[in-house]
DNA sequence: TAAAAACTGTACTTACGGTACAGTAAAATC
DNA sequence: GATTTTACTGTACCGTAAGTACAGTTTTTA
């Protein structure tokens, strides 16, 4: 079993790459199995078509993400004991994350599926949709908190507020490719930050 | 030459449809030609490769988006004389318009390119890059118009400002397209205007 | 009416997704 | 230690797509 899955995740792990560099149509299984040494039977071991590869990939992927994100959030929580500067920090601790990856963030695998969704299933559509929805809940549970002891200054549904955090890493992780400066998105993040330190704080600032 | 570029336009318009919806790699020239009722000889008349397609389909859409955003922007300064006012109503008008598209947003043809940045060549990648920072510029004009009267409430790099209304847009078209709800994108640009307005926005208020 | 523009038609090459299926080496199970 | 399961290899094949080449034809414009 060891070495099975061993070479499911060699796929999976240049599959990922070769999908955020090209998008998920324009990605070869010939390409694949060239780079995994491997030949096409073995590959259609592992996946039966190439739309059960696109649907491992997006599982693996988003498993990853939600360990990342919890990791960081539990940390930042135990530095601080209120949420809103909690929050703050995890934001910062975010921010510096992202620029450490010395080339920049690869991608998201959300956001290609999204601007290729006729390439993939419903089942497919529906995980991406799932995995947002739960990132909303996430850090809607996260603002619910802050507003029970901090009044928001202008008046915003705190759904919206939680979709803004993933809406600023998506649109982040664009403005890095395109301007070609990793940059971009760590202080896209500390804007973001930046509006909720002003949203919440006591009016007297 | 009215026929060829007629011909041409249409070519364009259901390339550009089927490229934000299954991505560049994933759409075939047959299919184009499929769609606009023309052979491949004519299709090949047109565009030498499909590079020169992915290029012509940019530069068009490049410019349709500047005419918009001109025109916006040019009647929200005659609404208001103050700058930091004439760009909130013009958010708000922007975010009418995209919550009047009634299928949403198609996408942005930037955002794909960079998440299939290598299948394109250096002149196209430039493309993308300067683009955005002919939005940044346009953006950043602005903020320093409302810097000079209205001081901001926290220390921001007025280019990641400027910035940060592309990002907002670009996040928000995946997170539409994510969530399969149109509305999400005009609700994030009055998130991204409520925090210019908390920003700028005179102390005692 | 001549020339340029805008195509059609045919034929071919290479690459890719996918199928089918027989065979085999190594690892786990009985 | 034999047997079954897992994890593959190898070969051969099909349909579709991108792209090339180039000769011929219609339509538009000068």
């Amino acid at each position: 079993m060891a070495k099975g899955s061993e070479t499911r995740e060699r796929l999976l792990g240049i599959a990922e790459v070769a999908v955020l560099e090209k998008g998920f149509g324009a990605t070869s299984i010939d390409e694949i199995i060239a780079a995994a040494e491997i030949t096409k039977s073995g590959f259609f071991y592992h996946f039966k078509d190439k739309n059960h590869l696109a649907r491992a990939l997006l599982v693996r992927y988003i498993e990853k993400e939600e360990f990342i994100l919890d990791d960081l959030f539990n940390r930042s929580r135990e530095l601080h004991d209120d949420p809103l500067h909690s929050f703050l920090i995890g934001l910062k601790l975010f921010a510096e994350m992202m620029e450490d990856l010395s080339s920049g963030h690869p991608g998201c695998l959300v956001a290609t599926y999204c601007y290729q969704e006729r390439l993939f299933d419903q089942e497919i559509r529906d995980l991406t949709r799932e995995t947002t929805l739960v990132w909303r809940k996430r850090f809607r549970d996260t603002f619910d908190e802050i507003t029970e002891i901090y009044p928001a200054r202008d008046s915003v549904d705190l759904d919206d507020l939680a979709d803004m955090v993933s809406n600023t890493v998506e649109g982040g992780i664009i403005m890095s490719k395109a301007l070609r400066d990793p940059g971009v998105l760590p202080r896209q993040v500390m804007l973001l930050r930046s509006y909720i330190k002003l949203l919440f704080s006591p009016t007297r600032n």
